[in-house]
DNA sequence: TTCCCCCTCCCCGGAACTGGCGAGGGCCGG
DNA sequence: CCGGCCCTCGCCAGTTCCGGGGAGGGGGAA
């Protein structure tokens, strides 16, 4: 429990020291857990590509920043590949066969990183999605044993740095993921799904004007730009599914 | 491993029969659970709108029907309550304030339910959202002491039957997604977060015809329709992030 | 009951997107 | 070394989308 629990939607100075403070600790806890697992690296960090990052873990700094610095989010196969399971996926499953991938691996050994790797998938409300992950030098052979015995662990203990992240950044979304009507959800998903305006007004039975009010509608709810931008953002919320 | 494992992709008579017999294993396992648990109920089942219902435990087919039947899907707040959060939901912690809510309470009872519960939400690729949840009548007290005990292993047994779920029903199984180049995954993300051509284009220091190829590359690749289409897809596919 | 949201329909002008045509240089793997 | 992919740029015409109005009926919640 924090110092200033009693009032979590004042952005205050207080508030932000705590913050900083069970930052620190969550930090610590994945040095801890680092060191009793006797592996090389421990991270747990959200996958978003807009300003709010969030991360804790045992990467070195410098590698980090790299990370964000050259955009490799958008080419680590890591990041791909746990984006289309559900289950935890370790790295020897991944595609590296692209030139960028492999230019990516390179990089991040030279960086510290073991050549093993385990990454446990997270999804929250509002389409947040996260990674846990382990790392690690070693053969395939002990990899495979140690990932094999505590699989389990690792779930629990992705599940437990997810939820104090959950905590530590309560109000991600400014719009408290206002709801899209029935009618709102039907015209983005047939939107999402490739149908232009007046296929999906057909296909609503509808005017193209009513179709028209709907996507207007969502878009304001969802604060997009154009439909394009709002069928974005309802996927990476989870409110349509394609 | 299924009888007819070789070829996942026939959708044939075999398979299909392979199928139904895991099914009823799964549904043996929960029933197994239930007991060594020492619960009332043990519920796996997915939560989607469209007709692709599955499930799997312990409750009363007459009781399932009836919740199918009813659209008590729309009121259930155990619904409402675990798509808002991460961490799994006693119920009572909801909100059983509404009239529809109470009289669903009222039914559920006399269905044979008991007054205790406890989920786990379960979010998988694709927008997939799913509930595992035990069930037990008692007082609040002895649930407690149940639920904080058995937390982890609750969480485990969740990811079990999802698990399980998504290799029963593998679904549209994503084509081989054919990578984006670099600049095309530029473009779809900037586009996804609400830039217009123009503005991507200035961003990207290009031509807004240069532009207009990428978008059409990566639409071609992505087999989509139009713009909207290809961002869709590319989102669902882990190609970008936003 | 009253209010608010949802659903439905309509007009219009300007802005944005789409489709099809063309061109050239650079880098990599076979 | 050649073919293939990636990056860059251009024009034209047609289609579609966007933003701003207005208007009415129905149903659920306070």
């Amino acid at each position: 429990m924090g110092v200033v629990e009693s009032n979590p939607s004042t952005g205050g100075f207080l508030e932000e020291l705590d913050r900083a403070e069970r930052r620190e600790q969550l930090q610590a806890v994945s040095e801890n857990f680092r060191d009793k697992l006797r592996i090389r690296h421990l991270i747990y960090h959200w996958v978003s590509a807009d300003g709010e990052q969030y991360g804790c873990g045992t990467y070195d700094p410098a590698w980090v920043q790299r990370y964000i610095d050259k955009g490799y989010l958008r080419i680590d196969p890591v990041i791909q590949g746990c984006y289309q399971h559900f289950h935890p996926v370790d790295w020897k499953q991944l595609d590296w066969s692209s030139r960028a991938a492999r230019a990516f691996h390179r990089d991040a050994m030279a960086h510290g990183l073991g050549n093993q790797g385990y990454s446990v998938p997270l999804r929250g409300p509002n389409g947040q999605f996260a990674l846990f992950t382990v790392n690690h030098a070693c053969d395939d052979d002990t990899w495979d044993d140690f990932t094999s015995q505590n699989r389990g662990d690792l779930i629990l203990l992705a599940h437990y740095f997810n939820q104090k992240a959950l905590e530590l950044e309560p109000g991600r979304q400014p719009e408290p993921a206002q709801p899209l009507s029935p009618r709102e959800i039907e015209a983005m998903t047939l939107l999402a799904v490739g149908n232009s305006r007046a296929q999906v007004a057909e296909a609503l039975s509808i005017s193209e004007h009513t179709l028209r009010v709907y996507i207007e509608s969502a878009r304001f709810k969802l604060g997009a730009m154009n439909t394009t931008h709002a069928v974005a953002r309802a996927l990476s919320r989870g409110l349509i599914v394609v």
